[in-house]
DNA sequence: GATAAAAGTGAGTGATCACTTCTATTCATG
DNA sequence: CATGAATAGAAGTGATCACTCACTTTTATC
């Protein structure tokens, strides 16, 4: 009667499995506090030893920036794809936001970790690659609500940067709530009402408003 | 000729001790992962040894539950000030909103802890204390809306708890440029343009919008 | 099917962490 | 000014971490 050893893992070339330790960090990430995702616990999720991991990449924080790598292709790809499918640039943006709060209902690791990518101190590749996601997502932004403004849909006087920074503060409120209440359905149904309040407020124009208050 | 000692640290009341702690906590955090903040550390700003640090507290979370205390007490102490002195609530609002910031400016290491302990997965008191404040926050925003809305400032139709979540979004999202960029001047000049899309979306009303897109 | 490269195992390594313990110093109180 | 309690210092402790290494197993190639 043999003893029901465990299984000694199959030989992967290293290309797939670096991409099963990054799904393993993404799906890690969320229930876990990034900072508490380790390497034998990201070992342990693609059933390899700790040591194996280390075959594939050089070191741990290789592995983050190949999660951001992964996160800011998925998410771009997503909005790019959302928004062109849109001709009005408003249309475009409420698309964007609401696959962006799909995308983190999908993954709720991926705000965790941006977070705790940009919070880190040193200037490590894969903090790099958080910021340079946060900017390619701005510039986008940027882009279309410039485009907007062009074509009279929005008012010429519209401030643009602050636009674009108050687009990227309602997804963080979003997920500053999704943190507290840890639900995700929740976050989906508070998304179009929120959106709902930036429109109103980037339709209405600065002067409009100047002289209510 | 003395060679010139370290010296003894002076002997000081529990009491003081502790406040020490969670300024230099505070202080360190500025510049610093919270995750990075160690006992030592801590010890070492206060020019103490690390052991004589858990003398005054029973573990390392309440150190950090006496962070949120402080930040819980000034934060919200300030905010009520500074909403109190306006009768208009927009006003009030704005007044709120732009001492949070100077708040953060003054504090940047306030938001990096707040959204540490959020992280955590597991139910510490410092936690409990962090989520506490931000109900406590949302709470008050929620007044302030609805007192506007029962005065005729705001229209009927406003979605209270989306505006309350837009409003936390809008610190979150300059907190997050402040983040990437390092610049507490940046993010003070940038309050009040973002707060002037916001007051819009708020007073436009939602049936305002429905219609134009 | 021999062989070498690639991939996995398992047992380390040193560094660092929160926390403890024992001793030394300070300080308030009589 | 003696004394005891409070506080600080110094040197631990065990746990955990990222990372290494010697060796074994698999896989691709001729």
């Amino acid at each position: 009667m043999k003893t029901p050893m465990t299984q000694r893992a199959k030989h992967l070339p290293s290309d797939e499995r670096r991409a099963e330790a990054v799904e393993a960090v993404v799906e890690l990430a969320a229930s876990a506090n990034p900072e508490e995702i380790t390497t034998s616990a990201i070992a342990a999720r693609m059933k390899l030893t700790q040591g194996a991991l280390f075959r594939h990449f050089p070191t741990k924080d290789a592995i983050w920036q190949g999660v951001m790598e992964w996160v800011s292709e998925r998410l771009l790809a997503r909005i790019d794809r959302l928004a062109g499918a849109e001709s009005d640039p408003l249309a475009a943006l409420k698309a964007m936001f609401l696959g962006h709060v799909d995308f983190i209902a999908e993954h709720p690791g991926v705000p965790r970790m941006m977070v705790g990518q940009l919070q880190n101190t040193g200037e490590t590749p894969a903090k790099r690659m958080a910021r340079a996601l946060v900017e390619n997502y701005a510039n986008r932004l940027r882009r279309i609500l410039s485009a907007a403004r062009a074509e009279g849909v929005l008012p010429p006087d519209l401030d643009i940067d602050a636009a674009a920074a108050l687009f990227l503060g309602m997804i963080q409120g979003l997920v500053m709530q999704h943190l507290i209440h840890g639900d995700s359905a929740r976050m989906r149904a508070d998304a179009p009402r929120v959106f709902a309040i930036y429109r109103a407020g980037l339709v209405a124009g600065a002067t409009a408003v100047e002289g209510r208050t």
